[in-house]
DNA sequence: TGAATACTTGAACAATTGCTCAAGTATTAT
DNA sequence: ATAATACTTGAGCAATTGTTCAAGTATTCA
């Protein structure tokens, strides 16, 4: 997958759009909130857990992820569970696992 | 490419490795300097123009994106021009890419 | 009902970011 | 040599970020 000539172009739009998406997995604990939602939803106690961080802290940055539509949310009683939205993240986080990996 | 096992672990040094990466890619102007080596290398004044910005705010980009071994660069005479250190940075902007356009 | 649990929200704060500006180095042209 | 071009560098500054803290809502349990 290499220089396909027709995803050469790019307006501004587009890669502000882009530049945002990546940005939402530029930091190390969103990143691991992403990843941990790899096998199924999660509650936000466990992804609090998971990541060792507040669960306001994690509940603002899961706010972030929702609204860039990374991931989304279902209500069950008193727990809020969170999924990846959609596999394209999880894609993008292996190919850059891989790239890390050399 | 969905959820082969191998790939689900990650400590946590691997995860700022891995955003480290993310986060070269998630400023507007990094990320067209990324993509405007795509089809070879540019000096900096080229790039400068592409991105409608300063050749000194470029070079501070370009020094950050080559820090982290994104970008390398090669001198020739008054010029340097710079290339992607390699292929996988650009099949993950491909694969942001193609999340955006849905 | 009242207490406990699970989560959200807004303000505040230090830390980081991306830019500009001014000054620097290096190479080429005259 | 001097001037011009191409780029780098460090300081400074406004804007953004990720966190904590305190207070809020919603749901379940006793």
């Amino acid at each position: 997958m290499t220089d396909p000539g027709e995803h050469l172009q790019a307006d501004t739009m587009e890669v502000e759009v882009l530049a945002e998406l990546f940005h939402q997995m530029a930091d190390p604990t969103r990143l691991l909130l992403l990843m941990s939602m790899f096998n199924g939803e999660k509650c936000v106690c466990e992804l609090a857990e998971k990541t060792d961080v507040s669960v306001s802290a994690v509940s603002h940055q899961l706010r972030s992820l929702r609204t860039a539509r990374l991931v989304r949310s279902r209500k069950k009683g008193r727990h809020v569970f969170y999924m990846l939205d959609d596999d394209h993240v999880k894609d993008l986080i292996f190919k850059g696992l891989e790239h890390v990996r050399e």
